[in-house]
DNA sequence: ATCGATCCTGTACTGGCTACGGAAAACGGG
DNA sequence: CCCGTTTTCCGTAGCCAGTACAGGATCGAT
């Protein structure tokens, strides 16, 4: 019965879970040398065959990245997703870690941004050989 | 007369440099092969032997990279120092271009932090086998 | 059967360094 | 001047996180 179910086992290739999660083809050759993606099932020609599985842990993957974990730290938490075991204590420990350091990053560019605009400030543009950013560049440290 | 002048004509190895920039030493080589510091004179056996010019041009380079400009936006930077005709116009172009891309790497970054914080934010932690964040990485996209 | 699209493999490249190994040079003390 | 330690020499390889390419093989549709 029911000959039309349309997604059971799902027959995907590498270029349809690529297109359909937003990775580059080629990355997702890339996560599975280097151990983040299983190596898939092949056809008989030789050709990797996907299922659904794979298309939520390869999304997983691309959205850890997108919010900034390090391929490591998904490692971590694929690990801990894996045993299936987890305590959300865990997974917050690993979080928090990836949070500060997004803190820290952010605390550098705002400096960044500030020194920035402090020596963009001073120009007068046009043909004036003097020039803040230079001289600033030129003094000593302290950024 | 003067006899004593401590810096006419300094003459400073590669380590030198580097510890006086805050610049690592393996660097300093870097540098010199994609053609950001030119290639010192050398002693008699070979070593490489930096002057004031020098550390003054490494400095620029370090305080450029500190602020984030990458290694093309600097040598774009030292064209126009070397070529000595810069404008202010033209410095403040470059400068303005990067402030930009900061800009952006900011507001991405503030867009993580809040991301990260809401999730961690609905955690419990401790022993609880659920957590929002691995549901968080799991659910579709739009970061 | 044929054709174009997709996939296969291994390898090389990016940026911005950093690290290593074995040999040669430089420097300071006696 | 000799000796021993430190520094530098060079080429090369590694890091992260992919991306790109060449030259073939396979796939699915006609």
């Amino acid at each position: 019965m029911a000959e039309k179910a349309p997604k059971q086992r799902q027959r995907m290739t590498r270029g349809v879970i690529a297109a359909r999660t937003g990775v580059n083809i080629e990355t997702v050759r890339y996560y599975e040398r280097i151990g983040l993606l299983p190596a898939p099932p092949r056809s008989e020609g030789g050709h990797r065959i996907y299922d659904e599985d794979m298309l939520r842990r390869l999304n997983f993957i691309r959205r850890s990245r997108e919010l900034g974990f390090t391929l490591n730290e998904v490692r971590g938490l694929l690990l801990l997703v894996d045993g299936g075991d987890y305590t959300c204590g865990e997974v917050e420990q690993l979080t928090v870690a990836h949070l500060e350091e997004v803190r820290r990053k952010l605390a550098d560019l705002k400096r960044l941004e500030r020194v920035l605009r402090e020596m963009v400030a001073g120009c007068q543009g046009g043909e004036v050989p003097e020039c803040p950013v230079i001289e600033a560049l030129f003094r000593e440290r302290r950024v």
